[in-house]
DNA sequence: TCAAATAGAGCAATATAATGCACTATTTTA
DNA sequence: TAAAATAGTGCATTATATTGCTCTATTTGA
């Protein structure tokens, strides 16, 4: 999914902002650690709580927004 | 989950919006009517496939944004 | 450079999301 | 206000997300 990888490396990039490891992201945010791997590595697909979880901390928050409409693409 | 129904609210008023039925948006998103069902009455912890797959068929995008860091609440 | 720290992956168990079917409840509209 | 359309739920099945353990790969820093 094309659309994941922004949102990985969004959750990735702030966690390395903030020079937290995924060991303790994991463990501040109550998210197996497995997890955080799979989902920052590519793999997996992580429900909407989990997710969550690991923005809550990073200080970010899940939202929708109005796609860019007028795109030439 | 407190924020969780803001998600939830934006995907049910988009689709109202847009004069979708909950049938026509599993159809047109590939989500089950089941699952979409789920998802808008508050049960249900969707995955981030089978959310982006109803928010771009509304014309949505899921992102994460900085949280809003200064408020006293 | 090489040892320590951090990140990624295989395997297996458990929890739960996704789904369809059939039914009920609610809302809409003619 | 009654019928039709739309939305919500119980139950059961299947698919898959989450998790821990262990090991390997990669990155980092002294």
């Amino acid at each position: 999914m094309m659309h994941f990888e922004e949102l990985i490396n969004t959750i990735k990039e702030r966690r390395k902002m903030l020079r937290v490891t995924q060991e303790s992201l994991a463990e501040l945010s109550g998210v197996g650690l497995r997890t955080l791997k799979q989902f920052e590595s590519g793999k997996g697909n992580p429900t909407l709580l989990t997710l969550q979880k690991l923005a809550d901390v990073l200080g970010l928050e899940v939202c929708l927004k109005l796609k860019n409409v007028s795109r030439s693409k």
